[in-house]
DNA sequence: ATAAGATACTCAATGAGTGAGATAATGTAG
DNA sequence: CTACATTATCTCACTCATTGAGTATCTTAT
């Protein structure tokens, strides 16, 4: 209305863009999850598990997930007596336990990116590479300030 | 590996990208639900209500969040309930409701995002114009596949 | 050894979500 | 105007994920 000068470039604008990729993102991930029967908190469960670098602990996955221990517990329960995980201690330290993701994961979760990648991929294409570059590096700055703002003490 | 020509855009890259972000955005939302005595889909519907365009209806929000009649009737009473939201019958229509958000509403919302909309500005400060006409052209664009994604059928 | 701290698990209680069915208003024939 | 189908929302009994306090096991420091 005001200050819109030839683009769909203002705050607002990119903020409500933001918020609809999220929720577009949410309700695919939980249709995915009915469809599969498992739980919204499995399929994020699954996905922290399978993009961690290194075997994650539950207690990672505790912070990761903003749950209780409890649920965490039987999060990896469901998980595990579907196939999908298996529980290893640690040989070091004997307290902590090290998930491991067994094929069944990795098939469920191709499952589920495939047609988010094939989406991915429908749009990179009408993209140069320079142009890329640029949302790469925006992506990158999302990600940067949302990382700061968790780690924020809070308003309330 | 290979086809990597000159920058980090290739799918995958984009791929764990936007993973991330959706993943830090629904975590600050869960966080910022248990601090205010809500929950996840009460946050979502709320956001959802206040981004319509015009007053929302049950029925609408069944489809936006993926839930069953049941769990929209009585997320509208917590939210009724916490005075969050109120629900007016039409007037031609006496079947449909329409959720009408009052001030507390706004508050908490405004509360949600004041720190998101500040992350957002220190973003976009970083960016030309033009850069961030390519951004939003991307935003939409994965927007709409998203969209289309949702209506496909699936493919289990 | 002993205490203190960390990590994961157990379990009773809570309550969000499901899904079939009720309720009520509207549209469409005959 | 009466019957039938349709649409929109709500009700309610049930399921099961989550909570949160407490327990068990292991590590580290004194």
């Amino acid at each position: 209305m005001n200050g819109d000068r030839g683009g769909d470039t203002d705050l607002r604008s990119f903020a409500v863009k933001l918020r609809r990729m999220t929720a577009e993102y949410n309700r695919i991930a939980h249709e995915f999850a009915a469809d599969h029967g498992l739980h919204n908190t499995d399929v994020q469960a699954l996905i922290m598990i399978l993009d961690a670098p290194s075997p994650i602990t539950p207690g990672r996955l505790r912070e990761e997930l903003n749950l209780t221990s409890g649920a965490i517990t039987a999060c990896l329960d469901r998980l595990e007596r579907a196939g999908h995980i298996r529980r290893v201690r640690d040989v070091h330290d004997r307290r902590v336990v090290h998930v491991h993701y067994l094929d069944a994961a990795k098939d469920v979760a191709a499952a589920f990116f495939r047609p988010l990648a094939r989406s991915t991929d429908h749009v990179l294409r009408r993209f140069s590479p320079e142009e890329l570059r640029t949302v790469a590096a925006f992506l990158d700055a999302v990600n940067d300030e949302l990382g700061v703002l968790r780690a924020t003490p809070g308003s309330t």
